[in-house]
Order: structure tokens, then C-alpha cells, then sequence
DNA sequence: GCTTGCCCTAGAGCGTGCTCTAGGGTTTAT
DNA sequence: ATAAACCCTAGAGCACGCTCTAGGGCAAGC
């Protein structure tokens, strides 16, 4: 009921080398090795190693997964120090949250600019108010206007 | 009417320093030079470095950023390319938007469990399975268990 | 005219997260 | 018993996005 190392990269996605990046990093502590110092992956560490990719995924720091780890290594008395963690990260991956959908928002703007039928009208438009911009300020024009 | 180099940092939130490696990297091929080759920021350059900015927040790479800011430069005639480009780029921040709500939940599921009045008897239970798995496989024990 | 504070470039350095190489042992199948 | 396919470590290398240093010029106020 272990998984070889070629096999726990199948089932999570990751390369053998991050894998062993990982626990070079202690991430995985809890990865047992067996009398030829093969690593050994048993499902609860496939299920502890999804939580890992759950907080890399969220661009947690790999420093700071290893202080979650720790604490769960350390075992239930650390929930108050888990939870003060995760709390925070919370916060900043709804703060990403927020950022990416206003930032879709804009992008979404230019699409729509791009794809309108007189798209070529509106960002002529747009170069033009550039333009006018440099010229106000005395400057050259950068933009290579073949029309 | 133009800013330097200070002033469109403050009025970005990056640094003088960025905005110099972004230059160098032939993301700002806009913002014009006065005669003693110091950068002058127009309106309009600012506009776009906000574009820039949306890009790079929604983790585009600066080689392709560069290449939407090439497209610009060259004028009306390369709407196709933007609109492909950022048709592209738009899905994969939805993906990512996905990933991000669903890694979420996750969190907050492990959140929950730390928060609830019974924390310390459900993350003893998690503990027990992680255990017995290494047991069922006739591994030794990595937690530090102190009850 | 001198100081202070800004600007410039080129290029080195750094932090992060992998990714790969070299050198060597183990396991499996034939 | 040998080949093929796996496993290991240590450490080098790489990609990316900055960040900083060195060395030097420009501008504004006193």
C-alpha cells in the first residue's frame, strides 16, 4: 500500500525532481524510506501532499509550508498556530482573488475594444490621443504610424 | 506635462528601479527621452505602463508583454495579433481564477476544521489515519506524538 | 561654484523555485 | 549474470523578475 516515488509524481502532477526538491526543503518530513532509503508514499501522504500543492497553488512561500508542516508534524496541539497561518494566507488569496477579477475586467475591455466592428476606429483613437499627448509635451513620436 | 522616473514610480506603486529593467526590456519603447536623456512620462505612458501592469499581475510573462507592447507601437493594423494575444492570455486567467476559488474551499475546509469547538479531537483523527496507513504499510511512525 | 538630489547606463547580484547532471546503488526480467 | 529501469544524494545550473552598485552627468538652490 506505497507508492515509489515515480508513481506519487503521477498521482499528484508534479516532476520527480520537485518531489525530491521538496523534501530537500522539508516538506516532506513525513515520507518514510525503506531499507534502501527508497522513499515510500502512503495515501495519507499523497492527502498531505495535495494540502502542500493546494498551498503552492495559492503561491504560498515554500519557507511558509514548511512552518504549516511542521506544526502538523508536531501534531493537535499546533491547531492554534495552523489556523492562525492558514487564516492569513486566506486573506491574501482572497486579496489575489480581488486583483485578478478587476484585472480581467480591464482586459476584458481592450478584448471588447479589440473585437468590436470598428475596432480599428477606436484604437486609431487611442493613438491618437497618444500622439497628442507627446506633441503637447514637446516630444517625439514614438509610434511607427504607417497611415 | 510629463513626469520623471520618481513620479511615475509613485504614480504606479513600482519602482525606479522596475521601471528602468521594464525600459530595458523593451517594455517601455514609448517613453520618450529629453535632452539630456532623462525619461519623460507622458499621461498616455502611464495609461499603457497600467496596461503593463495588468498584464504582469495576471502573471504574463515580460517576453509577452513585450510583444503586445510591440504590437501597440506598430499601430491599428495589428488588432488581430492584440485580440489573439490577449484572447489567449484571458483564459488562462480564468483558469487560474478557477484553480484559485477551488484551492480556496480547500483552505477554508481545513480553516473550518481548525476553528471548530472539536479541532483538537478532528485533527487527532487525521492523525490516527495518517498512522495507521503507515502502519498498514510497516512503516515507522513520523509524527511526533506527544500524547 | 558648490552641494544636494536627481537622472543615466552597464552589469553584477539576489531570491525563488525548480531542473538537471554526475556518480553510484537497487530491483526486475531474461 | 547482465541489461534495463528504477532509486538515491549533492550540488550545479537555469529562468525569471527584479534589485542594487559603480561610475558618472545634470539641475536647482544657496
Amino acid at each position: 500500500m506505497t507508492y515509489t516515488i515515480k508513481e506519487a509524481a503521477k498521482k499528484t502532477g508534479l516532476s520527480i525532481y520537485t518531489l525530491r526538491f521538496y523534501d530537500k526543503s522539508g516538506l516532506l518530513p513525513f515520507v518514510a524510506r525503506n531499507a534502501s532509503g527508497y522513499r515510500e508514499f502512503t495515501d495519507g501522504d499523497l492527502q498531505l501532499l495535495h494540502t502542500i500543492c493546494c498551498l503552492k497553488n495559492t503561491d504560498m512561500k515554500i519557507a511558509d509550508i514548511r512552518t504549516y508542516i511542521t506544526y502538523v508534524m508536531q501534531g493537535p496541539d499546533t491547531v492554534k498556530q495552523r489556523q492562525a497561518l492558514l487564516a492569513k494566507h486566506r486573506e491574501k488569496v482572497v486579496a489575489k482573488q480581488a486583483q485578478l477579477a478587476q484585472n480581467l475586467q480591464e482586459i476584458d475591455y481592450k478584448l471588447d475594444m479589440y473585437r468590436a466592428p470598428d475596432a480599428v476606429a477606436r484604437v486609431k483613437d487611442e493613438l491618437r490621443l497618444a500622439k497628442a499627448d507627446k506633441l503637447l509635451a514637446g516630444l517625439a513620436d514614438p509610434f511607427q504610424a504607417t497611415h
